[in-house]
DNA sequence: GCCGTTTTCGGCCCGACTGTTTTCAGTCG
């Protein structure tokens, strides 16, 4: 079964064998292929189905033929070429940190060495003892590297989920934040971008006293290992295993530094070739003109200057944002202030009429405008349950100015359970279950589907995630977008966005204020490039009931 | 191998840091 992934892993693979092979500029575009590919919102055998493979950024004559091959085929004679003409453990070289293509690729040619062992091995015998460009230092560090590798053979691959770095990131800004003479303190990377998961947390800071800030950083508690530090940058490795990389400007270069740090890497190389188009360099110090500043100050300033609107990080992908920021301002997305409305909230099933008190208090202290409670639940194994009677009356009249007040109940696919008859409720949470395939209709009973949830559950297909969204779509119904395995990220919410799904993101009533749900949520809806017109909102609700029953 | 307000050929982002070098190569992001 052909899919995204793998095809983007065997370029992956032809870029690290070319590199040992010593190509110079094919590996890099096999590996912007093998990116575009993993971040593509669609099947490649759709694609190449509407023979539209060359649509995809780094995809041209070669490498859309042998995206072809491997549809048809499920390999690609190049990739199993290649295979056969560099021993596998030379690539397995590349693995280890500090070590390159040009260091792997002269092990193997001049020392016969064919693998980490046998690197080992040559190391402890001494053969690597006098070669040119070989210390000391540099055999410790392979030694080191080697151990390491052995001791844990997968890791330092290993990206992040974004929720569990949120607290992380925080905690470090605000230890910064907190140093004498830090003017600005930002999380950067593609943390900012709020990519699903995050390699290296990238952290930039403008100070007037650069050391404090460095002797700070080393300083948090977490710090398992210092790996770099310059007068400029500083790398440590957390005790999580998570590498933070931190850098330094003067304030005037902040909103190039941020820039830069944020990325994407084919978003940033895109922007400079329009630079040098337009006679400018962009580096993370400003954009110039000969040796004259032009742009430095902010983002605005630096995407300004190469004649293009500011592009939200959510957007910084090279997919076609560029284009669009060259045409003027990006149609905006959706905000934190657009979030007025919850659709899904439980409480438990002890909840009296005082907690219902509270949650509307609360709602009305968020300014929200609609307030969906649960009021009856089919749980996994088809028990229903549902609030006290007198919770419920008191949510029926819990309706306050501004405030609209309504009551779900979720359900899985099928007829409305019987326990919920006399409940009064006003829309339905469907709760996609995978032992239904044959049930994707609509379905006909009141009160008709508004969210589907839980969709993203451990262990349901692509293919079933494809089928509920066209539900939705066919339903009039939203899909939650979110953090977890319960919610879909940014990739799906864009499948659903382009089909005409409206994205149920939570306003984060109930949560504290350092939870980051909703805060990521946002990220993916935006990612997917959602304007809050693709948010589902109490006035698509009430547009709904005015053209239904 | 890709790509075009610099190009259909001839480029391919740019700088920091480390180690090994007396001026640079390799790696990394």
């Amino acid at each position: 079964m052909p899919s995204n992934a793998e095809a983007a892993e065997i370029f992956r693979n032809i870029a690290d064998l070319l590199d040992v092979l010593g190509e110079r500029f094919k590996p890099e575009a096999y590996r912007r292929a093998a990116r575009s590919i993993e971040t593509l919102a669609e099947d490649l055998g759709a694609v190449a189905a509407r023979n539209e493979l060359g649509s995809i950024p780094g995809v041209g004559e070669a490498i859309g033929e042998k995206i072809r091959e491997y549809l048809a085929t499920g390999t690609v004679h190049y990739y199993e070429r290649l295979k056969r003409e560099v021993p596998p453990g030379v690539v397995e070289l590349l693995r280890l940190p500090g070590l390159g293509p040009k260091t792997a690729r002269r092990f193997w040619v001049e020392l016969g060495i064919e693998g980490p062992a046998e690197l080992a091995t040559a190391i402890e015998a001494g053969r690597l003892t006098g070669v040119k460009g070989f210390g000391e230092k540099k055999i410790d560090q392979i030694r080191l590297a080697l151990a390491a590798a052995r001791a844990a053979p997968r890791s330092g691959h290993d990206r992040a989920a974004i929720e569990s770095v949120y607290p992380v990131a925080e905690r470090i800004v605000q230890a910064l934040r907190a140093v004498p003479g830090t003017e600005r303190a930002e999380a950067a990377g593609s943390f900012r971008r709020c990519r699903e998961s995050v390699g290296d947390l990238d952290i930039l800071v403008t100070s007037t006293a650069p050391e404090k800030v460095f002797d700070a950083f080393t300083a948090l508690p977490d710090v398992r290992e210092v790996r770099v530090r310059g007068p400029t940058k500083e790398t440590v490795v957390l005790a999580s295993g998570l590498q933070v990389d931190l850098r330094v400007v003067e304030p005037a270069a902040f909103g190039a530094a941020l820039q830069y740090f944020t990325g994407s890497k084919d978003h940033n190389v895109h922007l400079r070739s329009i630079a040098r188009a337009r006679g400018l360099k962009v580096n993370e110090y400003g954009v110039f003109r000969d040796d004259e500043r032009v742009a430095g100050r902010t983002e605005e300033e630096v995407y300004g200057a190469l004649g293009l609107a500011w592009i939200p990080p959510e957007l910084r992908e090279d997919l076609g944002e560029i284009e669009l920021a060259a045409r003027g301002p990006l149609p905006p997305l959706v905000a934190q202030e657009d979030l007025v409305a919850e659709f899904h909230v439980h409480l438990p099933p002890t909840a009296s009429p005082s907690d219902i008190d509270r949650l509307v208090a609360e709602a009305r202290s968020r300014r929200l405008s609609f307030l969906g409670v649960v009021v009856g639940e089919v749980d996994a194994d088809g028990h229903a349950r549902s609030l006290p009677p007198s919770t419920v009356r008191r949510l029926g009249a819990a309706a306050v100015e501004g405030l609209t007040v309504a009551r779900a109940i979720e359900t899985g696919l099928g007829p409305r359970p019987e326990p919920f008859g006399r409940l009064a409720a006003d829309y339905r949470i469907l709760r996609p279950t995978r032992s239904e395939p044959a049930a994707f209709a609509p379905p006909t009973d009141r009160p008709e589907p508004l969210v589907i949830a839980h969709l993203g559950a451990e262990g349901t297909a692509p293919e079933t995630v494809r089928r509920w969204i066209d539900l939705a779509r066919r339903a009039s119904a939203s899909v939650e977008v979110g953090p977890g395995p319960e919610r879909l990220d940014s990739t799906w919410a864009r499948i659903a966005r382009e089909s005409g799904v409206r994205l149920a993101l939570p306003s984060g009533l109930g949560l504290p204020p350092e939870d980051p749900t909703v805060a990521i949520a946002l990220g993916f809806a935006r990612r997917a490039g959602a304007g809050a017109s693709a948010i589902l909102q109490k006035r698509s609700l009430s547009a709904r009931s005015r053209s239904g029953t």
